[in-house]
DNA sequence: TAATTAAACGATACGCGTTCCATAAAATAC
DNA sequence: GTATTTTATGGAACGCGTATCGTTTAATTA
């Protein structure tokens, strides 16, 4: 590891702050003007850089967007979790999350957009996404609450990830064919919950 | 209603026939060079005609897009057929054409893109493609499935409204969060049906 | 044939995501 | 102090969806 000659590279701590100042004025863009307004021009513009410099520190546009995720997430997590407080009652705790969850993204749609709808996702991003621990978080939420209402269940994943996928089908379908005319979102979610609460 | 001087407007034959020639171009340019290849000025010189006519024919390119679902979903309820040939037990064929319909889409994730995430979907061109009875139909598998496990059925329209969304569901999670650790299709599958197979 | 009306077109423009290549900057080596 | 090397940055360009013009072509009636 000898010192070699050329322009050193950016320290570790300026690279985590440029990602940082670009993740926050991508979210203030996105909170002003919307899913559409948070362009890579427009971006670099906040930023104080040129469009192709972004792309020297991200794969592409959706490497950024995945920087709202995290906030979102915790925005979904949080009325998750706000709906929760005062009950005790197992099943009522889980169907009330689940229905938390579904109301959340129906409520709001530009929100589901960025996190469901973003295209060209590449594998890789999504994998590091995976792997800093945020969607086995959104698992865990209701995870426990199968567990609390079972503390026995040997399948607690397989009803949990079917849970939390069936759920998001749910936003997505109530989202895009918004004139069809579905059950409504309580008895949706009932149902979808009947397999795992007897 | 009196007839007036100039040129006619086109004929309803004539626009049906263009729509289709569009249709066709569109598709095979599809099937060709994939989703990201479909463009308006490609496919403007297929059809032979300037990229804007094709906005005097249609709102703009998801609306060309969608002449595309029809195409994929006969070939998808197809496959959910198929694998129904021969079955009879109720509650299996029920099970076969779920996971045939999953199946599908994590096969060809190509067509899911295109049908469930093609952005800017517009709710009038849906709300079109929805009283063309397309989306009817897909649901009515599910629906008659379900009658033939339980013909008294009361909610039939709950439980395969809220299938049909939760095997999206899944298939989106399939496809988008591919290297996640999911539990087996089938198993989801099973879990998802659970509450209407008893 | 002239007038009228609708359809199609070409040109042009905007902003988009992304890529390529040249240039500027910052360090070491001589 | 200059040359060399390595990295960071940015300008120009491509094709994209889409909108807006005026202009031309075609089909009809007066």
């Amino acid at each position: 590891m000898t010192k070699s000659a050329g322009r050193p590279p950016l320290s570790e701590t300026d690279i985590q702050e440029f990602r940082a100042r670009v993740a926050t004025h991508a979210m203030s863009i996105y909170r002003e003007d919307g899913f559409d307004a948070v362009s890579m021009r427009r971006l670099s513009k906040a930023v104080g850089c040129a469009p192709t410099t972004l792309y020297a520190h991200f794969a592409g546009k959706t490497e950024i967007l995945m920087l709202l995720w995290a906030e979102v997430l915790s925005d979904m997590e949080g009325h998750v979790r706000a709906c929760l407080k005062g009950r005790t009652e197992p099943a009522e705790r889980l169907r009330e999350a689940a229905l938390a969850f579904v109301t959340y993204w129906v409520d709001h749609p530009e929100h589901f957009r960025l996190v469901f709808m973003s295209n060209n996702v590449g594998r890789s991003e999504v994998d590091s996404f995976i792997e800093s621990g945020n969607i086995e978080n959104g698992f865990e939420i209701f995870r426990n609450r199968i567990r609390d209402l079972d503390p026995g269940c040997e399948d607690a994943n397989v009803k949990s990830e079917t849970l939390v996928a069936g759920m998001i089908g749910l936003a997505m379908c109530l989202n895009t064919i918004s004139n069809y005319p579905w059950p409504t979102l309580s008895q949706m979610t009932r149902q979808l919950l009947s397999g795992t609460i007897s």
